[in-house]
DNA sequence: GCAATGATTTACT
DNA sequence: GTAAATCATTGCC
């Protein structure tokens, strides 16, 4: 997964719901393995909410995070290989009014699609996609490659891992704006 | 059954 | 910088 995250910064996410197409390239993203602590699936911990982790790669997996924010995060590994990549942020390009409309701002800026609970509130993720695939149902993802000069540091929000905390498994576009606590990125 | 908590955002001070 | 919002999941009784 720490091979794979760095790798989908530029790409472009879609979604298409009701009709509706919205999209944006990924300008953010964070890896979870369950080598490390900091992810739910730690030492391939099994439960009714990691069990998509432990699908192959493509699978979504969609959780709640303080009983308000769905997160959206894409699963990279083979089966029971459980590591995804969390969405952390996106620069819109397709139906960017109704990405503002979902996130109910009427004024387009950068820090409105930069942080993983925005993302899927701009691209219309619920909780309910959980387990759905790539390319397949809903989601889409077009792979391509980015010649963009990266940056990295610590993940966010995991200060209970420990150690594992340290790792820098977070990626951003250097040059973009789309980009949550810029701050400890190098 | 029940209490604790979180891969966050937002609105305050 | 601090705190509230808000609930599914988890772990323990």
């Amino acid at each position: 997964v720490e091979r794979i995250a760095p790798h989908l910064i530029g790409m472009m996410l879609s979604t298409t719901i009701n009709g509706v197409t919205t999209s944006g390239i990924i300008r953010e993203v964070e890896a979870y393995s369950f080598k490390e602590r900091g992810c739910h699936a730690y030492n391939k911990k099994h439960t009714p909410r990691t069990s998509n982790m432990f699908e192959e790669g493509g699978c979504l997996y969609v959780y709640l995070i303080y009983g308000i924010y769905p997160m959206l995060n894409l699963v990279t590994g083979p089966k029971d290989w459980p590591e995804a990549v969390l969405i952390r942020s996106i620069e819109p390009v397709e139906g960017i009014t109704s990405q503002l409309k979902r996130r109910g701002k009427d004024q387009f800026h950068a820090k409105e699609f930069s942080g993983p609970g925005k993302v899927a509130q701009a691209l219309g993720i619920r909780t309910k996609y959980n387990g759905l695939l790539l390319n397949k149902d809903l989601i889409e993802l077009q792979i391509g490659e980015s010649v963009r000069p990266l940056i990295k540091g610590p993940r966010i929000g995991i200060d209970y891992a420990g150690q594992d905390a340290l790792l820098p498994w977070r990626w951003a576009d250097a040059q973009s704006d789309f980009v949550s606590h810029r701050k400890g990125l190098v």
